[in-house]
DNA sequence: ACCGATCATGACAGCGCTGTCATGTAGGTT
DNA sequence: AACCTACATGACAGCGCTGTCATGATCGGT
């Protein structure tokens, strides 16, 4: 503490002015310096009149430097501003940067921002940045942005799949990255994946329907090359065996995707001539569509929709829904992940988050 | 070509086997590989026969290698699976990586994640991933994750700022990072930064009740605390000046910040001896709650917040708001920021972007 | 007063990669 | 044949940092 005072004018006048040995003397290297913009750990050293090393151990709060040193180091550093080059610090140490990285096809669709807040609140929790990238169901762009997440270092990855095929996930796997997949299983692939309990959730809301006597329910999904639409196809049916109804293919409509052509789909099952008293839609856009049909056409058709969607009871008449979890989705992909990262082995884990019915009436 | 089928057995064969010269060697060297996980140049560099700089110009691009060079390094790098360290690459040129880093305050919130989306969209067409970071409406975490993103070496960053005092970051943008703030301007600092047209979008908003008739107009807000606050109450209060109207101050309700408490004053307002037969509202959270309202006390009152949200029109009655464009912010922001980073210096830009009074009935 | 133990500190190599410069080789010129 | 000019390739230092080990100083014990 007392040597503080007496010794760093010297240091701290004297470090950063040294060359006088020569007129060649590379001023580079101040120039250089700018261009990065940060001041390094060795500038800090020269100032506080220690060595490099010394620094490091300040800074990363290393046991075993004298007081004295501590605060000598802790002022040049604020003095110059001093931040650590995390890449550099990660380098060193041989070990990936704390940052997962985040794969998912389009942020505006509040499933995905629901499911993005989930896993950037665990990954904050556990000390670590997100790296969001969107495939924006694109597969190559999906197998690209992957592939330069890893290149990127980032510790793990958490993914919604799109494309058909993860097998050249195996790779950048095999080299020791942990990934998750999220919302849809792998393909040609195994390993953790946390999804919906899309079955279960279809199931309940069908059988849910058929409990309230109704004998005719209509199903409008998409075509069946999306994992969940499988699924909530198969959930509708599982309930139609348990309550003894027969599927009438007709009532079944596969294929809409976006929210008029839904609308369209239901138009065309009320015209049918025994049409159906209750509907069950796959997902959010459908449901709406079919909403709107039915509005327009003030038809008295029980809904109920697969996922959950802003203001879904205000709209007259409200909407029943399978809440799905979205956060919790994203939550329970990300501490997988960094269960995986503290290093825990086994096989692949697949966590089913279950769905809630919310009737609205 | 031709040498390639020659050579590579031997080159293949032989490197990676090569100590035996002695009992004591260090066959750390391959476990701490595994460590890390990924294969290194070095080794590509050696199953290909050729130098570590020799792969490296192939993995970049460089020109000055012979065809049958490209080749053998490219079967090297694909055999054992090789990615390049991003990270090390950005240390060696003592460059930052290409990332940026975005600060919002909550992703499950339909405006910063169309915000973000557009950040995302102008960030994937340059080529750079998005470091995500939430401040959840906290001034201490906004500003360590502000500092940590700057330590992780992004190129720059955006931010919605929410704490008061943006002079830490002067230290940062001083070092040569480029800051963008986005929907409020930073406080204390003068930096570039892209806002929606607040005051304007109000005027406009109320201006349309106003020559609709409307004398009473009342006003539902958050606290001044909030930038955007103050902004369209101005917008209001210009609106009613231009229209010769006096503003009531029993009119304006500053402070409401959840849905419930903007229904409350809702309802204070229709108790009002003289109420007020239009409403203009400050943000969707406080348009819904008065919504609510007025259509629990089957009041009319004619009603347009600022920000659209999903469904507004399907409500009954619709809701007209005055939409923001979040996504375009989005983008502005993260183009603004291109443009710093591709070296385009000068004073601090600051760019509105318009809003579109969307008028429902 | 001597010796090993304890402690603070520094020197140095190396993380995986790139920039610079040196080296060696093949081809063309006189 | 001697020379110069490309050109392909490699050796080496260094980006900013950390781990390992060495060094020198300080201390108590006998």
């Amino acid at each position: 503490m007392q040597d503080f005072t007496s010794m760093t004018p010297d240091s701290i006048g004297e470090a950063p002015l040294a060359p006088s040995d020569g007129a060649v003397v590379p001023r580079r290297i101040d120039f250089h310096r700018r261009a990065t913009g940060h001041p390094t750990m060795a500038e800090v050293a020269a100032l506080a009149g220690v060595s490099l090393k010394t620094v490091s151990r300040v800074i990363n709060g290393e046991p075993g430097v004298q007081p004295g040193t501590i605060d000598r180091v802790r002022r040049a550093a604020q003095s110059v501003g001093y931040r650590r080059n995390d890449a550099a610090a990660a380098l060193a140490r041989a070990e990936p940067q704390a940052t997962i990285g985040l794969i998912i096809e389009d942020l505006s669709d509040a499933f995905y921002s629901h499911l993005t807040r989930g896993v950037q609140e665990v990954a904050q929790t556990n000390g670590h940045l997100v790296l969001l990238s969107s495939s924006e169901e694109n597969s190559d762009l999906e197998r690209s942005t992957t592939l330069a997440l890893a290149a990127r270092g980032v510790s793990g990855m958490i993914v919604v799949p799109h494309s058909d095929d993860h097998h050249y996930l195996s790779d950048v796997i095999d080299a020791g990255l942990s990934v998750v997949f999220v919302d849809r299983p792998p393909v040609h692939l195994t390993a953790d994946c946390v999804l919906s309990d899309n079955v279960e959730g279809a199931r309940q809301a069908v059988e849910y329907l058929a409990q309230r006597g109704h004998r005719r329910i209509g199903f409008i999904g998409n075509d069946m090359n999306v994992y969940t639409s499988t699924c909530r196809l198969r959930g509708y049916e599982v309930a139609h065996a348990q309550a003894g109804l027969p599927v009438d293919d007709s009532l079944v409509i596969l294929g809409p995707r976006t929210e008029a052509e839904s609308a369209q789909a239901m138009h065309s099952l009320l015209r049918l001539p025994d049409p159906p008293t209750a509907l069950f839609t796959q997902n959010s856009l459908l449901t709406l569509g079919a909403w709107r049909a039915m509005r327009d056409a003030a038809a008295q058709v029980a809904l109920i929709g697969f996922d959950d969607f802003g203001l879904a009871e205000l709209l007259d008449p409200p909407v029943s829904v399978v809440a799905q979890d979205p956060v919790g989705l994203g939550r329970q992909a990300a501490e997988l992940l960094f269960s995986r990262l503290a290093g825990e082995h086994g096989d692949a884990r697949e966590i089913v988050v279950p769905t809630r019915l919310i009737i609205r009436n």
